[in-house]
DNA sequence: CGGGAAAATGTAAACGTTTTCATGAACGAC
DNA sequence: GTCGTTCATGAAAACGTTTACATTTTCCCG
């Protein structure tokens, strides 16, 4: 169909061979026939056929890239670090999304089989085993925000836990003793850590997690504006704090307490999860909870890559936690001293 | 290296040619040896390799996308677009970004050349003929949101001039005379065209363009916060309107404002342009011009595979504009009488 | 200038599919 | 029974590279 490397070592005058060690300078070519080459190849317009390229060297430069949606900051932040670390080493990026469910997982990364390096896998709605099964024996893969894999295979998670504690410890000193709180999707990995979290966290503080304060939310905006209508609604036990398990859900609760006319904070203090970069712009500057998430996956992408480098597979267990940190804003009342940008 | 489909022709005591006809279906086989091929496939977990059939097939089943960027809402969203299209027909997403210059372009083109079918490029920085060089002759694409191009390729647009026309009617009709502007990044199509647009308007409501209301921006929050300190600094020739090139400037403008305890829209009235989720969960809920920023990705890709499946190649010069409508919220005034959500 | 090592280049065999063409087998019509 | 047809299968040639191995050329030293 189009330019071939046959092409390019016919009017150069050379072997395929020849062409092919010039243009990956996979070994020493006498100047004046690479300077020849190469104004062939480039007259022609030649670029090699990456397929070939892969099949023939069993080496993609590409990275399997596995989420389970692409909506809100949260997965742009997430494939933008990604990309930051595949960039640096030439690798690209093939993206699969929607997939939410093990088959889907399972159909997806069967069509990356043989033209990606190694797997990125997000799927916090997947058990460890049903994930375990999706990804074939020989791929290296590391695998995002998952529940905790029994050695399976890399991981890099988010410190759910400790910024869970950090925000309730927070609220707690506020003088808070009632605090809600908005729980992300049923059986999503990260949900269920900051909800376990949250519920230690109270009990540490010597609080007691009230059940009708316990609401179901999605990671939208949409659920977290219907969970603060909701307590919003039952005017006799309302809440002086309100906990969303992200920022989507945090940022919503607040549009529906705007609209109540509840004042935030003085009425109710919302903290949200996660950071997104809108977090700082609403008003009240959202407090919440800073995860690198650009961090997160460029991270990830570096496992992956010293994974692929080190053919004994020891770092095929390896798990890395990225920290989670309270970032007090004025959602909950005296904006602090330093600076919020 | 892994299981090849000769493993499972062996087992199966078929040909190779037998096995590729049922994996795929391209020919009729009897039920039996169907059933018997089929089953050894799955015990032996075969998963044909990609990079061999796009080789043999000339069919990638994938598209490549090129983005300048990977930063905001605005990506994320025209990613999900262009991947819920492209799912549809079961091709995966080679995703490559932070492309801003020519040579980026084409690098970025080059790796993909073999193993996409077509390419959706979103180069609003480069011109029309750079971005044409850029891409290969016989490859299929389709252009977001770039300067027009003299029929070169497919190309997607954002009917920017009508958004900005509303814009600045509306504003006009509520009173204003001294509406301010946020430009975007010089050279980039959207900004450039936004700017016209803006002008142009401008002129046509019989109000003058005055040049120390025109910022340099550069579509990101934090230059929108500096645009509007700059313009509130400047006591003197106040406006009563700021009109932004993108909704992530307006955003960091209206925190600047709300930082410098000017009331919104009270004082000062804001529009912003795209209609990011965010907008209407920022206090007060962002007037703004929506762009379906999804539908405008998967349109692209539509357009594409309409072109991919058209060996004619007379859907390559088409041309489709997506519309912009203004989208009144609480930003400019009176909220409007119907639901802003 | 001969000899051998080192450097440059060529030859051809992978890589794992799809696909064209050929070969048989089964089958109905005469 | 014989002869086309249709249907199921197999053999082998692509597809465009990389790369192990073989061969040729160049260069240096005695």
């Amino acid at each position: 169909m189009h330019v071939t490397i046959k092409d390019v070592a016919r009017l150069a005058k050379v072997s395929v061979a020849t062409v092919s060690r010039v243009i990956n300078a996979s070994a020493p070519v006498r100047e004046q026939t690479r300077a020849r080459v190469l104004k062939v190849a480039r007259d022609l317009r030649f670029a090699p056929n990456s397929a070939a390229r892969t099949l023939s060297s069993r080496q993609a430069t590409a990275l399997g890239v596995i989420l389970p949606d692409l909506y809100g900051e949260f997965f742009s932040e997430l494939l933008r670090g990604i990309d930051l670390e595949a960039q640096r080493t030439g690798h690209s990026l093939l993206v699969s999304s929607s997939h939410h469910d093990a088959h889907g997982v399972s159909v997806a990364v069967r069509a990356m089989r043989g033209r990606v390096d190694g797997l990125l896998v997000m799927a916090p709605e997947l058990s460890s085993n049903a994930l375990a099964a999706a990804i074939p024996d020989g791929m290296p893969a590391v695998i995002l925000n998952a529940a905790p894999t029994p050695g399976a295979a890399a991981a890099v998670t988010v410190d759910n836990m400790g910024g869970t504690r950090a925000v309730v410890r927070y609220l707690s000193t506020l003088g808070h003793r009632s605090i809600a709180f908005i729980c992300g999707p049923r059986r999503n990995a990260d949900a269920a850590a900051r909800l376990r979290g949250y519920r230690a966290a109270m009990r540490s503080a010597g609080l007691t997690v009230q059940p009708h304060l316990v609401l179901q939310g999605d990671f939208t905006e949409d659920s977290g504006w219907a969970a603060a209508r909701e307590l919003v609604a039952r005017k006799d036990a309302r809440p002086t704090a309100l906990f969303a398990a992200n920022d989507a859900m945090a940022v919503g609760a607040l549009l529906a307490l705007h609209e109540a006319n509840i004042n935030v904070p003085g009425d109710i203090s919302i903290v949200g999860f996660d950071d997104i970069p809108i977090a700082r712009y609403v008003t009240p500057a959202l407090t919440t909870v800073h995860v690198a998430i650009d961090v997160l996956g460029a991270r990830a992408a570096a496992l992956l890559f010293r994974a692929l480098a080190d053919p004994s597979g020891s770092v095929g267990t390896h798990r890395e936690v990225v920290p989670a940190e309270l970032m007090v804003r004025h959602s909950c009342g005296p904006p602090p001293r330093s600076s919020t940008r």
